[in-house]
DNA sequence: CCAAGTGATGTCATTGACTGACATCACAAT
DNA sequence: ATTGTGATGTCAGTCAATGACATCACTTGG
């Protein structure tokens, strides 16, 4: 066994979610959450740029995989069936990830506004992805970033129809639906 | 004359623009604000609630008018309509402010993290007002969010351009000029 | 098998945002 | 003249965040 206990970032996570739900987010300090998890604060900060990011962590590889997704769409899919494919490859990044834990997390932001405004700009760089591989597949300057806040719009729709149901359909399944339905608009 | 000099908060407003633009937003401390506003670190903080906020001062009552003026709207306007008339009254609030102090304060958001997703959460906390607004004209509870969210995306729209071209046409007509734009989409 | 890394962590000190409690004092109201 | 009252100052304290340096299990070249 190595000198320390494998995996400081898991364990600082998962003591994250558990006092901020128990204490809430102002009510926790860092050194808390660094107790729960065996570590000192400074190790903290070592795994997590701030307080917010620790709930955030692994969102940029849900950025990447939309992003790889929609480089990947066929050349000859049209500005929003290549969104459609990226926001469809964000499901299975959930496949991984219990849906009670979403939603907590999910209420916990929905709560917590400094946790809003991360999750607020979290999107906003996912849209402004969107768009650069949108303009990178030759889509006109002025289409892309529609069609980029179209697709974060469905997913952030999708998502939260998502956790409502603890027993509602897979993600995927969300997603298309969701996207069944903007068509007939 | 008062034992202090008047207008505290404006003079802390006018030092944090400058502080920030001169040496950045984490180059400033509060301190550094409040001295030279002639003031203590603890009036700030009596005026605005965190460092952030003072550039984001008086975005309440850019809400309230767009708010009450969709409110007033015609009783038979559409949805898109009334939102049109709420955006349209944003204008009057710029009309008190240089062009030129708008594009400073909004170059220093755009350059600065922290103060983006400040904005960020102004912009959502004006659309779900406006879709707030909306429902209690009787727009439908579908509908309402669509017409709340484009509306906030004309006056965006509309605000960077009129920022843009420092002797362009007055905001009123950039929003006339952007509605338009909208409609033939 | 040893010596020189290397990486993840701990320790310590410091800055700066923010808050609560209490004091002060020009001015207004009575 | 007395008594608020409101805006500010003062002071002490908490906590997020960062830099500098120490430690030590484990790895790697010789």
């Amino acid at each position: 066994m190595g000198r320390w206990e494998p995996d400081a970032a898991g364990r600082l996570r998962e003591a994250a979610m558990a006092l901020y739900a128990e204490r809430g987010f102002d009510g926790t300090t860092v050194a808390d959450i660094a107790d729960r998890a065996g570590v000192t604060a400074r190790t903290f900060f070592r795994h997590f740029t701030d307080k917010r990011e620790v709930l955030f962590a692994g969102s940029e590889l849900l950025e990447q995989s939309m992003v790889k997704a929609l480089a990947d769409a066929p050349a000859d899919a049209g500005p929003m069936e290549a969104v459609a494919v990226a926001v469809l490859a964000s499901a299975e990044f959930f496949d991984d990830i219990p849906r009670e834990y979403s939603r907590r997390r999910q209420d916990l932001i929905n709560a917590t506004p400094e946790l809003r405004e991360r999750e607020l700009i979290k999107m906003a760089a996912l849209t402004s992805a969107l768009t650069k591989g949108l303009l990178e597949r030759g889509v006109a300057a002025d289409v892309a970033p529609l069609a980029a806040e179209t697709g974060v719009a469905v997913f952030r729709v999708s998502f939260e129809r998502w956790i409502s149901d603890p027993d509602g359909e897979p993600i995927v399944d969300v997603i298309r639906s969701t996207l069944k339905t903007l068509k007939t608009l």
